[in-house]
DNA sequence: TATCTATCTCGTCAGTAACG
DNA sequence: CGTTACTGACGAGATAGATA
C-alpha cells in the first residue's frame, strides 16, 4: 500500500442509496434480480466515490512532493551559495 | 473551419491488503 | 474466510492546440 493512503472505513451511504430489504424479506427471482441489480448499482457508485478520492488524495500527495522539491532546491542552492562564500574566504586567508 | 493528435478526466474492473 | 476499501490499468469521451 503506498505511503500517503491511510484507511479510513466510511460508514455513512452515498446520497440517493437506499438500503436494501433484509435477506429474509426477498421471495420471486424478480426480487432476486431486483436485489442484485440494486447491490451492483451501491458497488458501482461506492467505488466511482473512492475512484474519486483516491484520485485526489493521489494529486495532493504528489502537490506535496513537488513542494518538498522546490524546498529541497533552494536549500541546495543556499548550501551551494555557502559553501562557495566559504571557500572564497579560505583562499584570501591562505594567500 | 475541419481534422488530427496529445493530454486530461472519469467510470469501471480486477487484484490486493486489512479487518472482523 | 468473507467483506470492504483502495488503487493500478484500461477504455471512452472531453478538451486544447497544431496544421492543412
Amino acid at each position: 500500500m503506498p505511503a500517503y493512503q491511510i484507511r479510513t472505513p466510511t460508514t455513512a451511504l452515498p446520497q440517493g442509496v437506499v438500503m436494501a430489504a433484509s435477506p429474509g424479506t426477498l421471495h420471486s427471482p424478480q426480487q432476486l434480480a431486483e436485489e442484485a441489480t440494486r447491490k451492483r448499482e451501491l458497488r458501482l457508485m461506492k467505488n466511482r466515490e473512492a475512484a474519486r478520492e483516491c484520485r485526489k488524495k493521489k494529486k495532493e500527495y504528489v502537490k506535496c512532493l513537488e513542494n518538498r522539491v522546490a524546498v529541497l532546491e533552494n536549500q541546495n542552492k543556499t548550501l551551494i551559495e555557502e559553501l562557495k562564500a566559504l571557500k572564497d574566504l579560505y583562499c584570501h586567508k591562505t594567500e
